[in-house]
DNA sequence: GCGTTTTAAATGTCAGACTTTTAAATGTAT
DNA sequence: ATACATTTAAAAGTCTGACATTTAAAACGC
């Protein structure tokens, strides 16, 4: 591993992390590969050990590496999973929408037509068990009395398994962001009765036209989806601007 | 802030990480708020200075806060800024792809199909800008003796232009992690003058498109653009087969 | 040969000191 | 009084050295 510290006014700990980062991301460091140990970095980059560590500890914030502790541990290049990168991937994409004030209008329209890109993929490779999810979601979401935050985990429920049924995972993958980020925008829509009853309607049309196999119908009604979506906020948003003027 | 550690199984610092990530993802401390010195945390947390750094080391990793050194200064909740977000989420994509044996066909299927979500906004919103971006990208590409990369880079350039001229950040954010994170696959394969040719066309084709603000057209050609590129890669890699059984 | 114990190497944690940076507070001269 | 220089204090950054804990290999005993 090459000892390049570009940025000399950065932190230390920052300048060690991003070389070994660099490393890593260039494919120098194959998966599993053990980096030197704590003591053997220090003595290397010329610094103490506990500036290593907060090295090691940035690079294991972003999965990069997973450590072991005892006899024969060490910092280990992890190899990330799908799993780990939804989860900053998500985290990273709500804050983004809440602390930046995007618009509702910006994000639905983003979510929804990526949404809609899964529709040519996701009639022909749909399983039955991404169906059953689908309409287990809608059978939730007729039970009265539900939460608004319950209501809308499982509206990102059906709408997860839908893209799931694309079948490719790195467009699972990307649409999390979307996807899930959206929930506290959508937390924030009080849903009646009447909002929900005509959501289920789509939603259950989704379901059945790709059960049918029908691209053009599904997308259709993403569209409405997205529309019907955007008045609710619209709605919300409307009423706040009354409260604060009164 | 709690002070909540409910994994007691993992180490002290990503405990603390966590329980401070809880509180900003959650939206109980605003933007620029500045959190307590580190001393005060690791009297509130009942642990040393060091694991309270570790925590915020990882914190800052993930661009979820900043740190100020001298008086007054101290970790401040970030803002995290599209920028920043960008960067994570190639850095992430890059590596899901790399380390996870994902096949060409599912990155490149999951990369087009966004990109042609966004011919339907590009055609609308398109600037001048974009459309000067995108042919001075296809100048480049013209240029002979060009090397890969730098030919890969343009691509990326190009196509990048063209996400962002649907004129939606969310978008462009959640694209360039399909987008950018494919260009190290993409750099794998050999241009020779011929496919670049045929690959300028298109390009060629889609910036007219674009300007005359057609997005079926658009849409058609991004998909035989996709095509084009998978029988590249389908052939890179049937020759590496060959020279692996040789 | 198998189970147990020992051991050594590594990370995790702590305490305390010192360095550097930074902005506010104070002082000083015009 | 204002503008500039100096002091000061608070905070992050760094270093050193110690000890605790974990872990798997090695040594040991039966």
């Amino acid at each position: 591993m090459k000892i390049e510290r570009n940025d000399a006014t950065a932190d230390l700990s920052a300048q060690i992390a991003t070389a070994i980062r660099d490393a890593i991301v260039s494919g120098q460091l194959p998966v599993d590969e053990r980096l030197p140990s704590e003591a053997e970095l220090a003595e290397e980059f010329q610094v103490s050990r506990s500036t290593v560590r907060e090295a090691l500890k940035r690079l294991a914030a972003q999965s990069l590496i997973r450590t072991q502790r005892g006899a024969f541990g060490g910092a280990f290049i992890n190899r990330i999973a799908f799993e780990d990168a939804y989860g900053q991937h998500v985290t990273t994409s709500t804050l983004l929408l809440s602390m930046n004030a995007v618009s509702f209008d910006v994000a639905c329209e983003a979510r929804f037509a990526m949404e809609r890109a899964c529709a040519p993929f996701a009639v022909k490779r749909r399983t039955a068990d991404h169906l059953a999810t689908m309409r287990a979601e809608i059978q939730k979401q007729s039970k009265p009395g539900l939460s608004d935050e319950s209501w809308c985990a499982s509206d990102v429920a059906f709408h997860r398994a839908f893209v799931d049924s694309a079948g490719n995972p790195v467009i699972s993958y990307q649409l999390a962001g979307s996807v899930e980020a959206m929930q506290p925008l959508m937390n924030m829509i009080t849903f009646t009765a009447r909002n929900r009853e005509k959501i289920i309607l789509l939603h259950t049309e989704i379901a059945n036209y790709l059960d049918l196999g029908d691209p053009g119908a599904v997308e259709k009604i993403l569209i409405k989806l997205s529309d019907y979506t955007k008045t609710l906020a619209y709605d919300v948003i409307a009423a706040k601007d009354k409260e604060k003027r009164a």
